[in-house]
Order: structure tokens, then C-alpha cells, then sequence
DNA sequence: CCGTAAGGCGTACGCTGTACACTTGTGACG
DNA sequence: CGTCACAAGTGTACAGCGTACGCCTTACGG
């Protein structure tokens, strides 16, 4: 209540402004949805006003990918290293499923802001500390990859755009059908994809859970990390060893 | 020499041609100059007349996948399942550095196409004929990920825009102190970005072999995978210890 | 109280994907 | 060979995008 939108006088504008409105649009919208002129919309303000706060569309994406990073715990202090990383990067996770469509802005940035850099290099120094070399260190942080950022690739999760018109619901008939079809053309997949989800009775795909797998691939290298670390691995004695 | 393209009669449209022409486009241009307007006029050819073989943007661009998963090798006949994986991942890594733009198209498509099914199916297959569980090989899949096609998500890779202005040559001096900058800033970073290149005398970041990379996170999941598989891991175990 | 700079506005341009109605080319069949 | 039907290609048009540029207006420091 501290200042009316209506009336004389309106709420300035300014960057956090902008952002957080960005931010709360691409929640509700989607990321495709959110352009420049929807977005100035939401604000009261005319489309141009706001590169009076960012400079252009990539720095508002930049900026909300800053917003995002901000909601991320920091490093648990007391913590060993393996511990500390897994936190982290689960705590990246729960932010990114808050905000769907940051896993697509993130990935289609081109370069790094100061909040990623820092964000990268908080995650350098726990494996630093724990006592990684920095060889080490390197390509582990590399086999982590995006799942320093709480995601997997998966393909085809279906989420871009959010609550889009669903196919009309399938009679069992249909169903059958259609996973017969399955059967006959993909096997492999149809005796994969029903073999983790006896409590679940769909069709192919969303049955699994996805906690669950970020977790398994997560740990999967967390465990070869901690193998590789114990056994004092470097990369020129690998190399030497593929050269020899 | 088939066909001459002046004078009267041209060459007729057809999808492999507009798929194949959108590809080379791709590749040469980039993906985010890649419009219907531009292709057409590759093509000599009224922008209106590609969604006479295309449905439109998105049904072109599967269409380009399905070009693409054409040139990955199929499974090698007489490999163990970890050779046959790890061959027909790197041979899909080796497509998708001759087509540069296709991470970014594969990440963005919504829907499996038939031909990226049978794609994922003949790894699960693998999988299965290597005497994996389906419930362990669903997980395992899934802890691949993206690598499956030949990418880890490298963030901030720069190749978005192929041949960009690269920002004017720095004077030694200039480098000196960009450098002592990052190291105050980012001090972790430097550590760990300095130690994989001590044969190339480049600054933070791509200095490092990405090739390696790839192998190395691929390798260790592997290995991760060989190890599950034979302890006889599975899932309901896990999530019985979990509750336990 | 006023000058100045920052904030917000309006207009305009070139680009995008694609809907719809039209003409032209081509191959099959009487 | 003539005709007919359907596929292929054209032209125009629209709504939406990011954003350059110039102007007005508001708020604040001297």
C-alpha cells in the first residue's frame, strides 16, 4: 500500500523490478511466452521503457538466471566435500523445478554473467577443499556438466509449454492400441520404460521419477569422483597410459 | 548436371531436398539464421512453398534430427554392450560436431519423432542384450542423459553465433590484468581452469580438450554402470535401503 | 527555483512464422 | 491427343517480435 497504482504518481521502475517481474511472467507463461512487450505490459509501461534497465533481451535473461541463482542454499559449511556438492546441486534443483524455464534460458546463454562465474567457482573451491587437484578438479567439474545445475538433459519432458492443450483422453481401446503399437515398433523401449512403474499404470513415459533418477546419475558420479579422488587419478597418467 | 536451374523447368521441391538444404544452411549459417524466408531463398523458391513439404518450423527442424541420427553409425554387430554404447556414442558425438546446431535443435524439440525413438530403443536394446535388468537399464539410461547423443551440456561453449566478432585482440598487458582480475575474483576457477593446459598458453577456458572431457564423464558412468550391473543392482533395493 | 539527467513514451523498421486464396505445372486416363 | 484433377509453387497479408531514435516529463541536487 505504500504507493498507488492508479492516480497520479506510478512506482518507478527499476532492474530488480524488471527481473523479478520477468521471472514471475516466465513461471506463469513460459519462457516462450515471456517477450519484451508482454513483459511491459505486466509492468504498466510502455515496451521500450524497459531497456531504460536492461540493455537488451539477452541481459533480461542473464538478469533472471542472476534472480535464480540467488535462490540457490550456499555451500553447507561444516560439510566434506562429497556432501556439500550433493546439497548444492539439489538445492540447484529444487530452484530450477520452481522455475521451469530456466533450464532452456540457462543453457541457451552464451556467456557467463559474475553470478555464474561466482556460482562455478563455489563449486571449484568445495572440490578444492575436499582435496581434488586441480586436474582433478577440472574434469570432474566437467562431468558434472549441467547437472551442476540441478538438471539432466532429458529429452522431451513435455514442459515447454505449461498446461498445453493435452490430446483429447484416450479410450482404453485406443490405449491398447497404441501400446501394441509400441510393442511391435519400439520393444526395447516399452520393456524399459514399464519396468520401473508397477505402481504406476500409464503408458510409456512420465511414470518415472525423476528425483529418483537425478539422484542415481548424480550419485553414479559422485561415487566414480570419490573412486578416482581416493586412487589418486591424473589425467597425464591416463594419458600417457592411452599413449603407451 | 541432371537438371539445369535456369531457363524453364526447375528442379522439383520435395522433403529430402528441403530437409538436406535446411541442414547445410544450418550448418554454414548457424541455427538462429536459419529462418523459412532464408532457406526458400537457398532454395530459389517462394517462402510459402516449403509448407508444401514441411508442416511447418518445428516438423522442419525434426526433420533435420532425422537427417542428422541417419549418419550415426548403428550398433557395431559383434561388440559387448559396453563397447557397442560406447562406440555409437561417440559416433553421434562425431554428428553432432559436423552439425553444430543440432544440440541445441535436439534439446528443443518437444516430441520424439519415430526415428529419435528407434534411436533410443536400439540403446536400450543394447542394454537389455547385454543382460541389464529393464529396471537397471531405465535408470542407466536415464543417467546418460544427453550424452546418449554425443553431448555433455557444456555451458557457455560460444559456438552459438558460428564465426562472431571476436572482441578486438588484447595487448599483453591487457591479458595481465584481466588475468590477475579473474584470479582475484574467481580464484577456484583460475586453479582449475589453469591445470589442464599447461601445452596451450590461452587464458581461462577453452583451453581444455573437450574430447577428453567427453570420454572421461562418459567412461566413468560407464564404469559406474559395469559395476551396478554386476552387483545385480536394482532400484527396489535402493529405495528399500532409503526407507529402511 | 531551476537545470539537468534519468525515466518513460511514440513511432517506425525490418524481421519472423504462417494463413488463405490464387495460378501453374504435371502425370493419368479416356 | 485432350482433358481433368491434384500437387506444387506464388502472392498477399497479418500479427507478433526485438529494438533504434527522438521527444516529452518527471524527480532531484545545487
Amino acid at each position: 500500500m505504500s504507493q498507488k497504482t492508479d492516480g497520479r504518481s506510478r512506482v518507478r521502475l527499476n532492474r530488480s523490478r524488471v527481473l523479478e517481474t520477468a521471472v514471475a511472467l516466465a513461471d506463469t507463461l513460459g519462457i516462450d511466452a515471456l517477450s519484451m512487450r508482454r513483459l511491459a505490459q505486466e509492468l504498466d509501461v510502455v515496451p521500450m521503457a524497459l531497456y531504460k534497465h536492461v540493455a537488451d533481451k539477452e541481459d533480461l535473461l542473464d538478469g533472471m538466471v542472476e534472480v535464480l541463482i540467488r535462490e540457490i542454499d550456499p555451500p553447507a559449511p561444516g560439510a566434506d566435500w562429497r556432501n556439500a556438492i550433493r546439497l548444492r546441486v539439489l538445492s540447484a534443483r529444487q530452484a530450477l523445478q520452481r522455475h521451469p524455464w530456466a533450464r532452456q534460458a540457462i543453457e541457451s546463454r552464451a556467456r557467463p554473467t559474475p553470478a555464474v562465474l561466482e556460482y562455478q567457482d563455489s563449486f571449484a573451491g568445495i572440490f578444492l577443499a575436499g582435496g581434488f587437484t586441480p586436474d582433478l578438479a577440472h574434469h570432474v567439474m566437467h562431468a558434472l556438466g549441467g547437472r551442476m545445475w540441478g538438471f539432466t538433459q532429458e529429452l522431451f519432458d513435455g514442459s515447454a509449454a505449461p498446461a498445453a492443450e493435452a490430446p483429447p483422453p484416450l479410450t482404453p481401446e485406443a490405449q491398447a492400441a497404441m501400446f501394441a503399437q509400441m510393442q511391435e515398433l519400439y520393444p526395447n523401449i516399452v520393456t524399459v520404460a514399464t519396468a520401473a512403474q508397477h505402481d504406476d499404470g500409464s503408458v510409456v513415459g512420465h511414470g518415472c521419477d525423476d528425483q529418483f533418477e537425478f539422484e542415481f546419475a548424480l550419485d553414479l558420479l559422485l561415487d566414480g569422483f570419490e573412486r578416482l579422488h581416493r586412487q589418486g587419478w591424473s589425467s597425464a597418467q591416463v594419458r600417457k597410459q592411452a599413449a603407451g
